[in-house]
DNA sequence: AAACCGTGGAG
DNA sequence: TCTCCAAGGTT
């Protein structure tokens, strides 16, 4: 998988640079995701990191594999209607970023000729691609050599560098951070950089992280200080149940299994809370995951 | 800039 | 059962 570097050093020795042996251990634990097989077009990196997005990997697979299947370009999806590509979407969870991927489309099919583009900043004006799905599709979609940092890699770094338990909040200097420990090679930086994602995904995991099987336990600042406790704020866990979330979630359930518009009394239905239900379907209607016909009944966006 | 935006599996 | 959390982005 990996192929000889330049390193002056032997593999394994203290004085490997840490990047590199990152980059080593990842030639034998990656996970064989369909999205990194080789030839694998930008387009189709897109889709998973957006799909991604605070969506485990096991529910994004099957998912990922229909979507490219029925639009495998973005002039493709740029023809398909909201409707379909929220019902596409089907429960993987916060359903705006497939009307957002969709405009992404859009754009891409308008401004870059149906491509997508390579350069961060055209990456970071698409709707829903932000700081990281930008590097991450100029790296793992171009094989651009980009810093590439989640919530994995701020974790890996919050340990291994500065020795905390917890992650820091993102900062624009994470990636200054993380470029530092690339490889020198470009080939292995760009390895470099999913490399770390997968550490912290498998190994420097948020709740045990299997320090013994970790291929830099022995240089990891947090474990060299006896895995001292998360000492800043605790961070807030966001409430599902009862909450706008579920809410919003129920009433699409509804619209999404619907093959025609439906009274206001099937939305009636799954939510007692007159007001906050009322606030929700308002709130959909903002979005533009609902739209309201003449007669006054709701629907997806046709 | 803190809060909001879904969903379901794991511990 | 209940808490935590999973490749963020937007406002």
């Amino acid at each position: 998988m990996s192929s000889a570097r330049p390193s002056p050093v032997p593999p394994g020795s203290s004085a490997d640079p840490v990047g590199e042996v990152v980059v080593d251990w990842y030639a034998g634990a990656a996970r064989d995701l369909p999205w990194r097989e080789p030839g694998t077009d930008p387009w189709a990196v897109l889709v998973s990191e957006v799909m991604l997005q605070q969506t485990p990997v096991a529910r994004v697979e099957p998912v990922w594999r229909s979507w490219l299947d029925r639009w495998p370009t973005p002039a493709a999806m740029a023809g398909a209607s909201p409707a379909e590509v929220i019902r596409a979407w089907g429960k993987l969870g916060y359903p705006r970023r497939a009307l957002r991927l969709r405009e992404a489309a859009v754009a891409i099919t308008e401004r870059h000729g149906g491509v997508v583009p390579a350069e961060i900043d055209e990456l970071e004006a698409l709707p829903g691609v932000g700081t990281y799905t930008a590097r991450a599709v100029s790296c793992f979609g171009h094989g651009r050599r980009q810093p590439v940092v989640d919530t994995n890699v701020r974790r890996v770094v919050a340990r291994l560098v500065h020795g905390r338990a917890e992650a820091a909040p993102a900062r624009a200097s994470d990636l200054v951070d993380i470029a530092a420990l690339a490889p020198e090679d470009d080939a292995r930086a760009i390895r470099f950089s999913v490399a770390v994602m997968e550490l912290g995904a498998l190994v420097c995991v948020a709740g045990t992280p299997r320090c013994p099987v970790c291929p830099v336990k022995d240089r990891c600042a947090w474990r060299l200080a006896g895995h001292p406790a998360h000492d800043g704020p605790p961070r807030r866990v966001q409430k599902f149940a009862g909450t706008d979330r579920q809410v919003r979630g129920r009433l699409l359930d509804v619209l999404r299994a619907a093959s025609a518009p439906v009274e206001e009394d099937a939305l009636t239905a799954v939510w007692d809370d007159a007001v906050q239900r009322s606030r929700c379907l308002d709130s959909l209607l903002v979005d533009g995951l609902v739209v309201q016909t003449d007669d006054g009944r709701f629907s997806l966006p046709e």
